[in-house]
DNA sequence: ACTTGACTTAGAGTTCACTCTAAGGTTTAA
DNA sequence: TTAAACCTTAGAGTGAACTCTAAGTCAAGT
């Protein structure tokens, strides 16, 4: 129906084949259908779910969280559960914002720094 | 005057003894003074760099371009090197912060369905 | 019939950022 | 003077997340 190759979905997703069959091997995502001639065909489903997991993964959750998150949809867990994961994981990611937001700050006061005298110290902004 | 021992350093950082030698031997920082029996002893100035390049490796810059900066910082670069190298980093910074941002507000979604039936679908929101 | 290119697998190799080990020197306190 | 708690080094080991290799199967084009 709407299967595509794994050279196709690693297009669309932005990712190398090797890493798709790394999720797939490391049971990150459900195994792929295979074609009659044993090739892996990707779903929409299946894009939907990996497009998530990347965007987890950039949000620097680890892979065996995301595992756990994903397996947990597909057993249809308890809401609560897979509430909890989210929400830890959503603390973890206000933390990590509130820390690039600091960098940022910092950052931005220096480079104001340069631009008012083009010559002078950085670090802590003496 | 204000040196401190590498446990204390470590102590005050909250980073370990090992990845302090390591960062000095991978040429992140300069070589930390050493008293006169060889052990080595961190000034204030030293705890401000690595103070700094602990801000800079929780917004994921990796230690290679840290170690440049700080290069450029002991060498007294132009400023211009050094601006150039901030802005880049303040780019990828503000790509992050949006990353997460979009993942929060996807979470904060899934969440807020979950408290409204507390049994779902979940994924793109469907 | 044959080449080209896409696919398959298991498993090895790589990179990053630590993290630890082993073997030994130094300082303090009992 | 001896134990403990600290420090030193070079180099090995770890875990995460890929990334690649080798050896082979399959499908399409000429």
């Amino acid at each position: 129906m709407d299967g595509r190759s794994i050279k196709q979905a690693a297009l669309e997703l932005g990712m190398s084949e090797h890493t798709l069959r790394f999720y797939e091997k490391a049971g990150i995502i459900a195994q792929v259908e295979r074609n009659s001639s044993g090739y892996r065909s990707y779903s929409n489903r299946d894009l939907e779910i990996l497009k998530f997991a990347l965007r987890l993964r950039q949000t620097a959750m680890p892979l065996e969280q995301i595992k756990h998150y994903l397996h947990l949809l597909r057993e249809d867990a308890e809401p609560e559960t897979r509430l909890h994961l989210l929400l830890e994981h959503l603390e973890r990611i206000e933390g990590s914002i509130q820390a690039l937001e600091e960098a940022k700050t910092l950052l931005e006061y220096k480079v104001g720094l340069y631009h008012k005298t083009l010559a002078s110290p950085v670090l802590t902004g003496e």
